[in-house]
DNA sequence: ATTGAAAGAACCCCGAC
DNA sequence: GTCGGGGTTCTTTCAAT
């Protein structure tokens, strides 16, 4: 791609990861820029694919989200790639990673209580040819959950090399 | 507390949730109601607690946090809550959940390389006095990360660009 | 890259239905 | 709750440094 991110442009991503809706002003103010520049900035980072998309948090109670469970999958090669698209595609599913160990796959899923939990395992996740076997894990609490990634070398976002 | 949400809230979550910096006009095109109407549906959306934060998202590569590791940990009943809090503050902690099962919590964290992943395990993790065991899982790959909630009464329950 | 200023777009308060 | 209008704030563009 290209130039290589500085202070500011990581001073900006934190602030933008805690409230994307931060007016160029406010950044600005923060970073020690014009609103200009604060505006260019978050254009480009942007347009370089350092920021990749803006949502809206909710909160998993009110839109009816509110059993989180942790699914270990255990695959067969053959059928595996649909498998896994099957499952993305699902809003449902929140994550899918593809883990080293005992396991295939581990994948995080959000529904609005055991009984769509059920639904969903017997009628979506078992149903899927290359499906072995299941392990599910329940969230009693999700103490933290978040996507705001650490970012190396800014103080309040983790190590610096 | 108060009224419940209706076809047009959970459309415009849904839509907050793919795109957060949705102008209130298209919000107003889509669910087919006027400017002002809109912005005071997600004005509402947000003074009730539904939308609870916004979030830029960020390539997990360019900052420096490529690295995704699920992490069991066994945890002592005394000092546990200690060590939850020490754990949630952390900037790579991206989750941590109480859950079900053999273990008592599963946390995932994401850092650079496996250099810095180890650092954390030694430095932060394993010092905390509640913490008897951990079982570290990586992540090959995430097909899939998102925050966006399936929102019940939806069809198209929320995935992200 | 950064800046100030001007043009354009968006948000927000308000009174009416 | 919804709506349109008018004032205010914000974003975007631009010429210049």
């Amino acid at each position: 791609m290209h130039s290589e991110m500085d202070d500011i442009d990581r001073k900006i991503c934190g602030l933008l990861q805690a409230n994307a809706r931060a007016s160029s002003a406010e950044l600005a103010e923060t970073v020690g820029l014009s609103v200009s520049s604060a505006n260019e900035r978050v254009r480009r980072l942007v347009s370089q694919g350092v920021v990749v998309g803006w949502q809206a948090r909710l909160d998993p109670d009110v839109v009816g989200a509110g059993l989180c469970a942790l699914v270990f999958i255990d695959m067969d090669y053959e059928g595996e790639p649909e498998a896994c698209a099957a499952l993305v595609a699902r809003p449902e599913v929140m994550e899918l990673h593809h883990v080293s160990g005992a396991h295939s796959y581990l994948m995080k899923i959000r529904v609005r209580d055991s009984r769509a939990l059920q639904a969903f395992l017997q009628e979506v996740l078992k149903p899927l040819p290359a499906v072995r076997r299941t392990e599910t894990l329940l969230s009693l609490e999700a103490l933290k959950e978040t996507t705001a990634m650490p970012i190396a070398g800014l103080d309040s976002g983790g190590d610096d090399a």
